[in-house]
DNA sequence: TATGATTTTGTAATCGGTTACACATCATGA
DNA sequence: TCATGATGTGTAACCGATTACAAAATCATA
């Protein structure tokens, strides 16, 4: 790769005008410019970002947190992210957290040791753990967190109890997402206005997490424990899925016997049938956003919005019965 | 973030020495030692890897290349690289690719730009459009390429045809996957072989790409044209599970009235009712015994295995009728 | 023509590490 | 005792860019 000094050589100018040059900045003379274009061109110069990072110390790479890639909420947020980091001329690099907040340090300081520009964080209280690096936190947002780009848990929570409250339901079930995740709460406090609302009796199943390992057993044990139940509103579309296959192999016809409402619209919740009727959110615009406003904040460009919320969405398919008016 | 100055500054040693503690290399008395070790600890230094990074020319970043994120093959190998590459010390840029030769240039200059140890791509082609850099080839590999880890296609087209051959088809449709993809001449190779030897008559269906949206397309054209057939393998899950859908949207009874084998071994996969049937590719594996290998190259250790085959898996689920002895 | 402002250019310091080299110290064996 | 090699340490060059600063060239204007 060719350097900086070597175009300078060719072009017989200074190092200090190939780079007014190439970032387009100072005085350069006519001549001079062109002469200095035309040895880029010549030895397919590209200046080394590295070597800028060190000086400005600061680069063009931006770390993104995420608690599993394998759980396929997160590859849409990647690329939602990856698209807009990409248009605004950074890279990102990955940081699989694992739920595991040794890690999480572990990529945070790897990310500073590089000179990262920001962080995109889908993993809870990455803010208590960032100090000076710019920091734009993804879905699972704590108010405290300065900027954000989150869906509205509590709406999300009373479409999905609406949507199974217009649906003649008999006794309804609550899956209780994580704790620890905050819109989980605001999910089930929303879903329970809803109900209460409406006087439809419910009960709460608590499920561990959202990784995959776990919906079989919380499938296993929805049917145990409440096998009279006829509406189920699951915490995420991978719980929705294991309950509907648990139903289909206990021959439990649905909608009629059971209805079910998921969370999240994973790809493959459209290529199923039944289809898992779900609320939204949209995670390739999550990152995409995030990273939009996380670019803001890194170049110190006027920011409108702090924290951007989007809008979820009901998405009908085969798994609820017909409305009833 | 403290640097190496202010360290040797505290520990009234020069930076040369406190460069040799923390890289362990070259000669340094147990005293100097100590009171390096003490102040790195009171400053809570970490080295700058740019800084290295610019003077080694060559960082501790490794550049992955993946067709398309969103593709739910892609974050279990990425997973699978990451795991490796971060117990290893080293760290991931993404480089989403989306199936486009321009951004895949882009993403490769952006590498060497920032001082890449190396490349791991499950893009076809990288080969030709990288020079210097190590590279190692994932799952789309071609025979002209040095290092890579693959599966044995061809056996995984015999082992799909194989469990179809041994359960009584009436008539088979083989769909295949992109003409420009090499697995997918493999597979069609393997299962044709097994049919033929067989004598179990059998229909090709091209299909376009791996691409999610395309394969509502496909399954209504499979419904179209060979509506009387009985068997069919899938070009992958994701086709699979729309075959599955579209059958059982119009009442076609899976497995007994049309059986289907998929490939890959999605993670949905085993939550379906019924479920896919498949060829399992151990996408994360391939992704972690890539990193492996890639590092090895980068750290010029011995190389044992310059292409490592893994082995594919039958799976067999609700969508295949019973064995037939 | 002299003056000052504007434009153009180059030199050298800098970012934060690594390492070649020189030099000093020390132990060992002839 | 002295040569020898091993050990310990510091100085300074270097990696490839950016940029402060100084100096030179050009231009406009009085």
């Amino acid at each position: 790769m060719a350097t900086i000094k070597e175009v300078a050589k060719l072009a017989g100018v200074s190092v200090a005008t190939v780079s007014r040059v190439i970032n387009n900045k100072g005085y350069v003379g006519v001549d001079s410019r062109k002469k200095v274009e035309h040895a880029i061109e010549q030895l397919d110069f590209s200046p080394n970002e590295v070597a800028r990072s060190l000086f400005q110390k600061k680069s063009k790479l931006i770390g993104l947190l995420l608690p599993d890639i394998a759980n396929p909420f997160f590859p849409l947020l990647a690329k939602g992210a990856e698209d807009a980091v990409s248009q605004l001329g950074y890279s990102l690099i990955l940081g699989n957290v694992q739920d595991d907040v040794t890690k999480e340090e572990e990529y945070l300081k790897i990310f500073e040791q590089n000179n990262i520009a920001g962080v995109l964080s889908a993993v809870q209280g990455s803010s208590k753990r960032t100090k000076t690096t710019p920091l734009v936190t993804l879905d699972r947002v704590e108010s405290s967190e300065q900027f954000a780009v989150h869906t509205d848990d509590y709406q999300g929570g009373m479409m999905a109890a609406q949507a199974i409250a217009e649906r003649t339901p008999n006794q309804v079930v609550i899956m209780v997402g994580p704790k620890e995740i905050p819109s989980s709460f605001e999910r089930l406090a929303g879903s329970i206005r809803v109900l209460k609302e409406n006087n439809i009796p419910y009960s709460l199943l608590q499920t561990k997490s959202f990784r995959l390992e776990d919906t079989d057993a919380a499938a296993q044990l929805f049917f145990k424990d409440y096998a009279t139940a006829d509406s189920v509103i699951a915490s995420n579309d991978v719980y929705g899925l294991a309950l509907m296959r648990e139903a289909l192999k206990r021959g439990i016809d649905i909608p009629n016997e059971l209805q079910i409402i998921g969370y999240d619209d994973m790809p493959f919740s459209s290529l199923l049938f039944p289809g898992l009727s779900t609320i939204a959110q949209p995670a390739y615009e999550i990152g995409y956003k995030g990273a939009e406003l996380l670019c803001k904040c890194i170049e110190n460009k006027p920011v409108t919005e702090k924290r951007i919320q989007l809008p979820v969405k009901l998405i009908l398919r085969e798994s609820l019965r017909e409305k009833v008016l």
